[in-house]
DNA sequence: CTGAAAGCGCTTACAG
DNA sequence: CTGAAAGCGCTTACAG
């Protein structure tokens, strides 16, 4: 039996009490088994057995001044997709860390002071907000703070979140059936870059392609606010499409369409962003923008880890091995489902060849066994909401 | 300036050199200000703006055997509710402890094992589990581990994420409109209490009430395996109502029925959960269940404080002053919409008077101003997916 | 009210 | 290959 009656865990110290050798020896045999003499081995790891001893870590980290953790800061009540902070807390455990997820109320000023107290407290190596912040990793006695999402002091994009090209392709394909004037509905522009970035893409490209912008209505990720800005359009209006700040915006927006009469995408065309499942079998499912969140949560703490390690940034634009983005290209475009019965069904739209088109324009297809060297977010154009 | 150009913190020996006085006292002077002579104070005071200091938590820790640290686990990838997370946080924060999230890959296996690890390493104070686990918090050596949406030893529901109550009250409803053969689209059933919960309270009631049930498909929180589950229905089935999983599984039952040229509610009632904004806006809303997650966050995290303070467990039930959960009531009925334009504006519902019923079956609405002493996830049936 | 001493549980040179 | 010693940066009795 291997049980012990003590509440208290067992030290180094009762291990090596009860092998009979020193503590040295037991840390020696926690850093490097075969350092030790086989007989010795053995009567250690006997006694770490039978003790069912496990290292102290605080006290580890004490003596080695390494914690081994690394902090993720996020807005508060973000509903932050599960997939990318599960992708980044397991690249970082097989780097050897820990991750831990702060949530800070307020905007970037808390946050900014959150992070702060955290990056001197010696508790952590190194963070990672997902969310913009006004301090930057410039001062000293701090740790290293990478802002996942933002441009770099050369406003070169740090892809990741920042990745917003897709709205150039968008807005382009959508010109080119036709489409004049465009509505933005943003997301939540203070607490996130990512909708940050959409936004300056959607005002340059409308300008550069000299479309008409209805306007932009800073939103917060919510549907009733993609539903508000369009059942607030005058009667009359010249706007036909919209780019949504995400899949819940859009969604928002297609039922204030709707609302007013008006079809989708027969008199309003509507994108959303996220590529979220729910949109996908909604009716009409939405036009969107697949993200490879599992590659961001990844990229975004490899950036961190080569902060702290002092290495070079990894290519903010992927590497064959390593890419930020892995693009997706499940969808194919359905007939449009403008009453019921619908003619398309979802389960069946994964079968056919896929035809989605990347940011740098190039066609992409399963079939083709090697992908290319870029990688980014994939624009579907699948979707029943934005027309062809 | 209060600059420094070393790399390293400040320690408090440096602190107490600079103020002319002894470490213990600098130290005395971070426990409690007013145990120092006034003159003393400043002195302090001074050294350690100057050197802008911050003591070292590692340490602290170290010392005083007391990390402030609990550790959340979840299942890996798991899409969980950023505003559940962020009012765990938050108590816990209150409650002077930080909160580590901790994503694990694998099943409830694996989970138990990365808290056993986690338990015994020292690092955390305790231990909340929102996904099944195996092992139970009886073992020696081990900090508190509460285990979220399980039911305790006595089979009480611990309230929280276990709360299925809802699902009896939607059945018998959906029976009181004649129905009488049901399915049920489950989320997963081995990573998710509530989902097992679910799954069992609704075989419990069809079971009751003498009505049928055409199979428990066993899900994923996927809408493809709702849309999956409808299309794989045979020809003439019996089904007239399905209760699914959550939300985004019922979306795709409702287009899985779409596809097969039935209306929703007309030809299947369809009842989701989690009242999530996006079917609220969908085409047709879905009738659902709003549940409070940040009181559910809250209540967990009491839970798990309770224990490691040694206190009685916090009643499940909830006490008028911390309810676990708080009764949603901004949902209210809208006629059908069985074509397009929609007749109903979500938009304005909310602002009618709202008609949902708790799980007790008492009738609420906004205009009592003194809730009821009962509080409990609240089934809302104002969507368009149910029928009337 | 303040300081000298001990010690939290480890790891890491340094000897042997 | 192994052990004695020092020390990571704090807090907490214990004296004064």
């Amino acid at each position: 039996m291997a049980e012990s009656t003590s509440r208290r865990p067992a030290t180094i110290h009762e291990v090596a009490s009860l092998a009979g050798v020193s503590h040295t020896t037991v840390s020696r045999y926690l850093q490097d088994k075969d350092s030790l003499k086989p007989k010795t081995r053995v009567k250690v790891e006997f006694a770490v057995k039978t003790l069912d001893y496990r290292p102290n870590l605080v006290a580890r980290s004490m003596r080695t001044r390494h914690t081994n953790r690394l902090a993720i800061v996020l807005a508060y009540g973000m509903h932050f997709p599960g997939r990318l902070l599960a992708a980044a807390s397991r690249t970082a455990h097989e780097a050897g860390y820990q991750v831990e997820i702060v949530s800070v109320e307020g905007g970037p000023a808390a946050r900014s002071a959150r992070i702060d107290e955290l990056a001197r407290s010696g508790q952590v190596e190194g963070i990672l907000a997902f969310s913009p912040i006004t301090l930057k990793g410039k001062k000293t006695n701090r740790v290293p703070i990478v802002e996942s999402g933002a441009y770099d002091d050369k406003l070169h994009s740090l892809a990741e979140l920042a990745d917003a090209t897709p709205v150039r392709e968008i807005i382009e394909y959508l010109a080119g059936l036709g489409h004049r004037t465009f509505l933005h509905v943003s997301g939540d522009i203070e607490n996130f870059a990512s909708a940050r970035n959409r936004k300056r893409v959607y005002l340059e490209t409308v300008e550069r392609l000299g479309l008409r912008s209805a306007g932009v209505v800073d939103g917060d990720w919510s549907a009733q606010r993609g539903f508000d800005a369009i059942t607030a359009l005058p009667d009359g209006t010249d706007v036909t499409a919209v780019v949504a700040g995400n899949d819940v915006v859009a969604m928002g927006v297609v039922r204030g369409a709707l609302a007013r009469g008006w079809s989708v995408p027969g008199d309003l065309s509507v994108f959303g962003w996220d590529d979220e499942e729910i949109g996908r079998f909604a009716t009409p499912s939405l036009s969107t923008v697949a993200v490879d969140r599992e590659a961001q949560g990844r990229a975004a703490i490899q950036r961190l880890l080569a902060e702290i390690r002092g290495e070079p940034a990894p290519d903010a634009a992927g590497t064959e091995d390593q890419p930020p983005h892995i693009p997706r290209v499940d969808r194919t475009p359905t007939e449009p489902l403008t009453g019921l019965p619908p003619s398309a069904r979802p389960s069946t739209r994964t079968a056919t060849a896929p035809s989605c088109i990347t940011p740098r324009g190039r066609a992409r297809s399963r079939r083709t066994a090697k992908p290319a060297h870029s990688y980014g977010p994939v624009v579907c154009f699948g979707g029943d909401s934005c027309g062809v």
